[in-house]
DNA sequence: AACGTAGTACTACAAATGGAGTGGTGTCAA
DNA sequence: TTGACACCACTCCATTTGTAGTACTACGTT
């Protein structure tokens, strides 16, 4: 088992790529080496199985998928009205639009969660760990509304991000960016 | 290329198995004969390619997921308020739920059409729509709200069952209710 | 400066796996 | 008798895996 840390961040990296072209099945050894360009077998040096580099790989996203600091910072200043809550929305979507690799990666992970217990075990407290996390921040900073209104918000975008991604021709972009506008007007409270 | 029917939709409910349970990769034309319970090379006969097998599995899932007959009548009974589209989506969770094979496999497919035109094509008409009929059966029986009423439900209500699905342990299924009667509260107008 | 060692990169091999497609034979019904 | 289908068997092909073996690099020691 090697140890070199940023060959390992690497694969993981490549492995989230690969998860995202070819799927959860389509995630093979050889398929992460040919992806991060290396030697045929390296894989195999650095992760013991499949369910070891998959649940890595699920841990490694949630790095990536952290909001910038500039973007905290940024939501830091002005009032706290459902205005501001729609800016933080869109910026959300973009956000993830600009990441799609990893939230479509994502979400075969959650589809492989239904088939392997260590991997769900860590996507769980993954997600939960994201949802309250969004809770406190929303609570935290007041911004208008209770856990429900976030945890409602979280569920609508999230779907509207999966629509986006995997199936643009349904709703076109300004109606897309019509929604995210509907679902603060109507789950947020005026503030 | 065999012609015969009743065969033909117990290979595609097959298919719809084997989808839920290895994912899009995992759909081999020997894992459908096996589900299936027909001696190897059959679903070869049958379909010309996994292209063919993944669109006419796309097509065949939105068969079984309409709601019943009863289901449809009862809702034309009573009065057009906001409890009553409560209990629409509460019964909308619970039906799916009852066939969650058919929804993972869903999924699935929807992640496999990023990568296959022929399949977004087909799941584009499909998902479009279902959600044009939803919107006109909520308007054409008088229920209270407006298009985007229907379609902010409709995103909030299908990630609601993506995480009961495939993430069972972040929302207890007493708080996922509780969401359920949040989300119209907020979301639908009082009638 | 030379040496030895440990850890890592790379190559190559050998074996196993599993799936696709097809030809042939049996069966049934019109 | 004929045509369509069910079933079976076989071959070919592509892919993956794990690991053994070799080469390289860095570093500490003498």
């Amino acid at each position: 088992m090697r140890q070199n840390q940023a060959r390992r961040m690497a694969l993981l990296d490549a492995a989230i790529d690969v998860l995202a072209r070819e799927g959860a099945r389509g995630l093979t050894f050889r398929a992460v080496d040919a992806q991060a360009g290396v030697p045929g077998g390296t894989t195999s040096n650095y992760f013991a199985n499949r369910d070891d580099l998959l649940t890595q790989a699920g841990t490694r996203i949630y790095e990536h998928m952290q909001p910038d600091v500039a973007t905290m910072a940024k939501s830091l200043e002005g009032p706290r009205d459902r205005e501001r809550v729609t800016g933080l929305m869109h910026d959300l979507v973009e956000r993830i639009g600009a990441y799609s690799v990893g939230y479509l990666a994502l979400l075969e992970l959650r589809l492989e969660a239904t088939r392997r217990p260590a991997l769900r075990a860590v996507l769980t407290e993954q997600v939960k760990a994201n949802v309250d996390a969004n809770v406190e921040y929303h609570l935290g900073t007041g911004l208008p509304g209770d856990a429900t209104t976030v945890e409602l918000l979280y569920l609508a975008m999230n779907w509207l991000i999966v629509e986006r991604l995997t199936l643009p021709g349904v709703f076109t972009e300004a109606r897309l960016r019509e929604l995210v506008d509907g679902a603060v007007e109507r789950i947020v409270p005026a503030g």
